[in-house]
DNA sequence: CCCTGGCACTCTCCAGCACTGAGTGCCAAG
DNA sequence: CTTGGCACTCAGTGCTGGAGAGTGCCAGGG
């Protein structure tokens, strides 16, 4: 039904839309690409390939344009995904050595992306909960009021204050924490709910309901907020024209955390890039965008995804190239730390 | 030279071009505020106004719209600020009240002073120089990495890591923790870096590589980067028509840290609402927008600075209305816990 | 059976044009 | 100082006609 010559005649479509962002007629096809027939054949190859929905015309005396279903042909069968330059992958590298800790690396890392793909980077923070706790901290602040360091071996530090029922002294509180290191240290958080849950068996009577207000903070810091932070750069490589319903509805889409979650949705396999395309996304108010993502992690745990998200007009190969690299280079940088 | 009636002209002019955003011409003028002369008259003031710089005309047949000085004017002489609404004074209150931890409560006020002003939002995060230390821990991470995190008493944490020189046991760790602890624990953080200086001696020989290391850390993270950090939102509010050279500077420069640290500027006075308009503002990419913000902080002591940016056809009153009682909460919040 | 050149057709884009209406500046009179 | 009157300016709008790009279709050739 497609034959070589009108696949190719398809991916020519694709790159030329991408690149000049103008529907493309038979005759520029023939001159640009060396396609050596005559453009009344290319007329023909478009007319069925409009007819399959691959591409359509913007008005009766335009050029083609590649639908959704065209770009998810181009990117299943049509085009590879594009390694980086020597250049690019340089660039990878000093800008992400030499952060400081987690939350340096995640801002460095999405900065990047967006930088290289000249789209809009979003990176989900590594998840909580394949990693162990190291080191939980007890630090009070006023006499009802205790803050909570919990410190992960993925080198993340999460903090949260709990309200105390009833004053807490000094030694109780070395004392809850001397029990909560004991009983924590090295634990995947995976495993620490069920830990909790014996651990007021542990304290005396007395010394219980403040004790459970810090645990259940604790569950909830896991629980509750643990994947819940995604950060986004490059809002500005947003071109107006790109999005129909106006940048408006997309600027609002990346400043809900929660929105960003749906989108990037569950953690594949990693090194696997995922395309969404257009209405493909998850999201409601991003239909109309693409987005190129990819899950990182160190050793083969997937810890949390980062992606890149455009127009569905988006150069799909190189972008592709730029998640899967970033996402490599990010998981070792981990895995060092 | 500018009677009462030229300033209630100019008054109208700014409220009538703010809300609808159209030039106004002065038969409209007459119509709506009821100044009882006729529109030959407004004429006749609105050419002294404009020949005073007031005001201008976009083009010959066109009304008139206020100029950076006529809106200077309209602030400093002709509006008060607007108190808020009960209603919003309650969002403000309900939205606040439960925040989990400083970064939450952060994130909500810059989220709420955006959708109160249907503008940009900035927030800086509390300057650490003011507080005093109230735990620092060590963690160690390999033998060759130490994890860094400072306990501040407005809550805030900080963390770093640090690469070590030599391998450092966990005794040694444990004695330089109680070493910083016994000397930082409450020392204002302004006064830190001059008690730093002198705790190598205080370190046996051996090991002081280590621990100039960890100092050289701590040194760091207090004034490298401690107050670097601005958060921003309602980035959706930007309206394109409204900026010239289009939204993407705004949005490149509302993405640098450093941008936006330069906007706020200094901390000025607790309660006193300052006001940028247009080429008075201090960044050069952030010309013809206006800024409106204000300093909060506990008791009188001014720890950063919050505020609005917009174009520079901004409701003023209301936006300074919506600053104030935002900075006077937060300070609130902030000294509660 | 597929490719090709030719041709008529469609439709967007743009420039030119006249017209309308909002708004002005100026002037002479109250 | 204020007012009504009047002539003037100019952005915006809608219409028209031509240019150009691109198409679909058809008949002829390999």
């Amino acid at each position: 039904m497609l034959d070589d010559r009108k696949l190719a005649v398809l991916r020519a479509i694709v790159e030329d839309f991408v690149s000049t962002n103008e529907p493309v007629g038979s005759k520029t096809l023939v001159d640009r690409h060396n396609l050596d027939v005559s453009p009344a054949t290319i007329r023909n190859d478009m007319a069925v390939l409009e007819e399959q929905g691959f591409i359509v015309q913007p008005h009766t005396s335009a050029g083609r344009i590649p639908t959704e279903q065209g770009y998810r042909l181009f990117v299943d069968r049509l085009s590879g995904i594009k390694p980086l330059s020597l250049a690019e992958r340089r660039a990878i590298e000093t800008f992400l050595t030499g952060a400081y800790d987690l939350d340096d690396v995640v801002m460095r890392t999405v900065r990047l992306l967006a930088q290289l793909t000249r789209q809009v980077a979003v990176v989900q923070y590594p998840s909580l909960i394949r990693s162990a706790v190291r080191h939980v901290e007890l630090v009070s602040l006023t006499d009802r009021r205790l803050l909570l360091v919990l410190i992960t071996d993925t080198g993340r530090v999460e903090q949260r204050t709990a309200e105390l029922p009833a004053p807490m002294a000094e030694d109780e509180i070395a004392q809850l924490r001397a029990l909560l290191n004991a009983c924590l240290d090295g634990r995947k958080l995976a495993d620490i709910a069920s830990i909790i849950a014996e651990l007021p068996e542990r304290v005396s009577p007395a010394e219980r309901p403040n004790a459970a207000a810090v645990f259940s903070v604790i569950m909830e810091t896991l629980i509750v907020r643990h994947e819940e932070r995604v950060v986004v750069s490059g809002a500005a490589n947003l071109t107006p024209a790109d999005f129909s319903r106006g940048l408006r509805e997309v600027l609002e889409a990346l400043e809900e955390q929660v929105v960003l979650m749906r989108l990037l949705g569950e953690s594949g396999d990693r090194d696997a890039v995922t395309v969404r395309i257009g209405s493909e996304n998850a999201v409601q108010e991003l239909q109309g965008t693409s987005l190129v993502a990819a899950a990182y992690g160190t050793g083969d745990l997937a810890l949390a995804r980062l992606g890149v998200l455009g127009p569905t007009r988006m150069d799909y190969p190189t972008a592709m190239g730029a998640v899967r690299a970033v996402a490599r280079y990010v998981g070792q940088i981990l895995a060092e730390s």
